[in-house]
DNA sequence: CTCATTGCAAATGGTTTGCATTGGG
DNA sequence: CCCAATGCAAACCATTTGCAATGAG
């Protein structure tokens, strides 16, 4: 497992929808290979100020666009972005550190598919996000 | 039912929250009564060019805090509000005509039980939302 | 070569803040 | 009376857009 093919994917996806591999671009893929949990626009854009805020911005849309990465919407602040590693996935929110989390709740669809018959429409999504008091903060709590 | 016992809860709520019973706080919760199904920090301003934009805000926070009208926030654009009619509830958004439904999937909270034990940290809350195309835009889709 | 992509800077949309003024209790 | 709440305007933040310059194929 080369560093190359850890990216092979992100840039692949890129070439699938027929979008040129530029300098920029690869920076932006590089950049987000190197994280490992979550990041948001502002960072990854401090972290190549070579890349213009709005070609961070316009790359970021086109890889969610293209499903390999995934933005999350944040209660408050900016939206979060995860790698988007199984095909499906949800989140928890920390309400008082504000850290995402990616998990795989074994059964969500499973249980998601009986609500479909209350639901007026046609479902062609959904979002199960749990907002969580992490670990980390639980303790910090307990102890003031 | 008088028109006075519909907003009554909405004026306890504040007064519950020992805030002051303004004209400006009286005027968007009457707003908010008219209106009977979702809203925008936007809409409610246009209608009410005599309370300021930053008090329209405010007061829809303090309303939220309070628990006594929710807000969505929608994948693109400003978030929309909905009076909370129900102690707890879901969503439906139309990913075609971004229109937001407020409905009750009866047995959500039961299966998310089950997923608390796949989760570190203490859940204090969930947002189970349903991308859809609504009734109107499938037969709207399907005619083009 | 050519057109997609870029960087920049200015514009935007939604929301917040500072501050002097007002008015509810 | 006093301090919570307001209106206004300016500030703010994240993001988008217009446009001329660049560079990938």
């Amino acid at each position: 497992m080369k560093p190359e093919s850890m990216q092979a994917d992100l840039i692949a996806a890129l070439q699938d929808q027929g979008l040129r591999i530029t300098k920029a671009r690869k920076a932006l893929v590089l950049e987000i290979e190197s994280r490992s949990g979550t990041f948001t626009a502002e960072e990854i854009s401090e972290s190549l100020p070579e890349v213009g805020r709005a070609t961070v911005f316009r790359t970021l849309k086109v890889l969610v666009d293209g499903g390999t990465i995934c933005r999350v919407n944040t209660p408050l602040g900016a939206p979060i972005y995860t790698r988007a590693r199984v095909e499906h996935h949800h989140h928890t929110y920390c309400v008082n550190c504000a850290d995402v989390q990616e998990i795989r709740l074994s059964n969500v669809e499973l249980m998601l598919e009986p609500l479909g018959r209350e639901v007026k429409g046609q479902i062609v999504g959904h979002s199960v996000d749990l907002f969580i008091i992490c670990d980390r903060c639980v303790d910090a709590v307990s102890q003031a």
